[in-house]
RNA sequence: GGGCUCGUAGUCUAGUGGUUAUGAUACCGCCCUUACAAGGCGGUGGUCACCGGUUCAAAUCCGGUCGGGCCCA
């Protein structure tokens, strides 16, 4: 028969529009069943990504199977559009620099233009049939979540937890923004390590070697390590620099390597993370040569050149003056924006930082009581935290962000703040303050926002707040996300939850893995490798492509393979096909069942339940769909319906009815089983046995009678069955002609059993002998 | 360089000390058998990355090597 997935799929999303699965339950609240996910807001920037489609089903199988089993499933639906990733997005999709154009209509075009990709992704989200709460979406640039955000910057001033300082900033020239450790990356670059000389007063001459040449102008001094020679013969020495002509000292670090280069480097303010950490510690003086932007200002031969350019005017002019004594090649790694890619640089400015250094044991402890899984995943948080050296620097050069509520007078200093009350606030745009100490109205707005981890690592209260839950839904039940965020969403939103009210923010903490193509190669544009999930769910259904996300385990690892995909979309036509069978039965009353093979997959069933239960509540979803899966497959499809078929067709009337009512039960849980993971098909084939409303509303499957007995012994008359088709199928493809087998077993068939086999495997000549085991003879024609 | 992790037929995957290593997919043979040829039955295909150790017994535990992934330096 000709299946249609897409037009069912379109059917069934239909019905659920009315069926409102997010509506709350208030039995089960009253009963304290309530199961709350904290959602990973996507980020707004154009399409889903394959990434969600393997791994938001996730979260929506242990929504579906929770609700099943009693509980109000709380899953809000939520948006990241707060951020880099919503500008760049705005940039390319408007064609144009959000820096060119006022502050305040930018960030009005990116809530605009993020606002309409929220529609296109919230409807790929529900093609993919999660049952999130679509009617009340988060976002985090909403003024709800700025307020909230807001709020929590107050608490932690308040607490002395946030904190104003002068400090090293890592900066990207090209983004134009103060960056944190965690958007930091390594790069491999092949540069000039370039040998300069040096000249004292007194004739003295030392060759430094530099990757930097063009940050000669920010020389403050001159170092080599304690054990080289040179640092007792020029003690104290005073060098002129090359083309600029200031005079700097020679010190002595243990941070220069004796072995590189030529074992003396120049200190630059700054050059890299060496020079600030030498410079800091030696309190040397600052010259700052670099503007926000990345432009040389020196006032000097490199003006107003950008750091390449200068970098080669630079050697050209110390070329010519002679001063260059050697070049090489060398491979090195630099520390990039992972954004773009830029080269960073080091500057020191006043920036905002959340305490957290001295929190390392406690947010250790606040992780050991989360459930982990997989549990090993802990172990990167714990490595995380016990390796933090800054404070998390929290303030950020951008337009689309959370504004930082805070003022300055410009007469005293004083900082001021907003009251509760009239958060959100946006000091940019938001005049009118007097100062509280000296009552001066000459203020000065912050102009910097957060970070957007800072608001995303609230995403339990921002998803919490007007809810039915409001109250008591910290901590929430599970968390869902990547492993490749586990250093930046989980240990911040750990974090703040531990500074804010003492309390985990999660029971669970459930971890997915990055999605690679079909070479296990990473997607990306430039690559031309980037398939759509929308394309998939056309192709193989949203069933098809959501148990293509239960082929392995949430946590791996995953390669978008045909052939996974192509088995879920066999899967999904084979249930249907099964369910088509089974509802040509009659509807039963309850009656007795003693029919052995009714038994057997009776029985069959009862540790399929108990086995796929167990693993849903572990969400280990791979394991449940392969123990749903293979019982499905194996045994109801290919013995039990194969079994059953002749017995409908020819069996005495007792027969048939109480075989029609056992395929209609066992049906109905099989479909249960299913509902979480391919929740379209198993609502249809639920329509199809005569079910009115959604299976949706159905409670988890429980066990029926135990029948572990005759299931044994049944399962013996299969091994016979299987056997005879074996040495059928090899009589078949040798074209050996054959009149009938005879069976050998030590079993002692019933009459009931040998008609069992005669009539599944349509051969009347079979005689059955007793014999030492399972034996097959072919009778000769 | 460090931490975590993975390495099982062409491909994907199950398997945390005990028969002949699970299943899928691909391939080959047979079968249009009244739900499904998008199916059924049968078959070919694996020194469980490599080396060493522990053990009566190792895919499984331990150590090392090589290779992939993520995070970090």
């Amino acid at each position: 028969m000709d299946f249609d997935i897409p037009a069912m799929e379109n059917k069934i999303l239909k019905k659920w529009e009315s069926l409102d699965l997010a509506s709350l339950n208030t039995e089960a609240v009253k009963e304290g069943k309530i199961y709350s996910i904290d959602t990973p807001p996507p980020t707004v920037s154009g399409e889903l990504h394959v990434g969600h489609a393997f791994s938001y089903p996730h979260q929506d199988i242990s929504a579906r199977f929770m609700r099943m089993n009693g509980y109000y499933v709380f899953y809000p639906s939520g948006f990241d559009n707060n951020g880099l990733a919503t500008e760049r997005f705005v940039e390319k999709t408007m064609k144009l620099s959000l820096n060119n154009i006022p502050v305040k209509e930018a960030i009005e075009m990116c809530e605009r233009i993020s606002g309409e990709a929220i529609e296109n992704m919230k409807n790929s989200l529900m093609k993919l049939g999660l049952s999130q709460n679509f009617k009340n979406s988060y976002i985090t640039y909403s003024t709800k979540s700025r307020k909230i955000s807001q709020g929590f910057f107050l608490d932690l001033l308040k607490k002395g937890i946030a904190y104003r300082n002068e400090g090293m900033t890592i900066s990207c020239p090209t983004c134009r923004t103060a960056i944190s450790q965690i958007e930091m990356e390594d790069s491999e670059r092949e540069t000039d390590f370039v040998h300069i000389i040096f000249k004292s007063g007194e004739g003295g001459i030392i060759e430094i070697a530099t990757t930097r040449p063009e940050m000669i102008g920010a020389c403050v001094a001159i170092a080599v390590n304690p054990k080289d020679p040179r640092a007792e013969e020029f003690r104290g020495k005073k060098f002129v620099v090359p083309l600029y002509g200031h005079t700097v000292e020679l010190i002595t670090d243990e941070r220069v390597l004796l072995d590189k280069g030529t074992g003396a480097e120049m200190v630059c303010t700054f050059g890299d993370q060496t020079d600030y950490d030498i410079w800091k510690d030696h309190s040397l003086r600052i010259i700052k040569l670099l503007d926000e932007r990345g432009f040389i200002r020196d006032d000097g031969p490199l003006n107003g050149m950008k750091v390449e350019e200068g970098r080669k005017k630079v050697k050209a002019l110390l070329k010519e003056a002679g001063l260059i004594q050697a070049v090489e090649k060398i491979r090195h790694n630099v520390n990039t924006h992972e954004r773009c890619g830029t080269p960073i640089e080091i500057g020191v400015s006043k920036q905002w930082y959340l305490r957290y250094l001295d929190m390392k044991e406690k947010l250790i402890d606040q992780g050991r009581k989360i459930k982990w899984t997989p549990e090993f995943m802990r172990t990167r948080y714990e490595n995380w935290v016990m390796g933090l050296k800054w404070d998390w620097c929290i303030s950020r050069q951008r337009i689309m962000g959370v504004p930082i509520p805070v003022w300055y007078c410009k007469n005293c200093g004083e900082m001021l703040l907003p009251d509760r009350e009239e958060l959100p606030v946006d000091p940019r745009f938001d005049r009118g303050r007097t100062c509280l100490k000296c009552s001066s109205t000459d203020t000065e707005p912050e102009t910097d926002v957060l970070d957007t981890w800072f608001t995303s690592s609230t995403s339990p209260t921002i998803s919490l707040e007007n809810s039915p839950i409001e109250k008591d839904g910290i901590p929430m039940s599970s968390r869902f996300q990547g492993h490749d965020i586990i250093t930046t969403w989980a240990f911040t939103t750990i974090y703040r939850y531990l500074v804010h009210f003492d309390k985990i923010p999660w029971k669970n903490i459930i971890i997915s893995g990055n999605v690679f193509d079909s070479k296990g190669q990473k997607m990306s544009k430039s690559k031309g490798n980037v398939v759509y999930p929308m394309e998939l769910v056309e192709k193989y259904g949203a069933d098809g492509v959501r148990l293509w996300g239960t082929s392995s385990a949430t946590w791996d690892d995953i390669s978008l393979k045909d052939q996974e995909l192509t088995r879920g979309r066999r899967t999904t036509i084979k249930l249907y096909n099964a369910i088509n069978l089974i509802s040509s039965f009659p509807v039963m009353e309850k009656t007795p069942i003693v029919l052995p093979f009714n038994r057997w997959i009776i029985q069959e069933l009862n540790e399929t339940i108990e086995k796929s239960t167990e693993a849903f509540f572990h969400n280990d979803y791979a394991k449940a769909r392969m123990e749903v899966d293979s019982f499905f497959w194996s045994i109801f499809c290919d013995n039990y319906l194969e079994i059953i078929k002749s017995f409908a067709a020819r069996g005495t009337e007792e027969e048939k009815n109480e075989i029609a009512y056992v395929a209609r039960e066992v049906s109905l849980k099989i479909l249960k089983l299913y509902a979480p993971i391919t929740p379209f098909i198993t609502d249809e084939c639920y329509e199809m046995l005569g079910h009115k409303e959604s299976i949706h509303r159905e409670r988890w499957p429980e066990k029926g009678e135990i029948y572990k007995t005759e299931s044994e012994r049944f399962q013996k008359v299969i091994e016979i069955l299987s056997s005879v088709r074996g040495e059928r199928s090899r009589l078949k493809s040798r074209k050996e002609p054959y009149a009938g087998f005879i069976v050998t077993s030590n079993l002692n068939l019933n009459d009931f059993e040998c008609r069992v086999i005669r009539e599944t495997l349509r051969e009347d000549n079979i005689q059955f002998q007793e014999g030492e085991s399972i034996g097959i003879i072919p009778i000769k024609q």
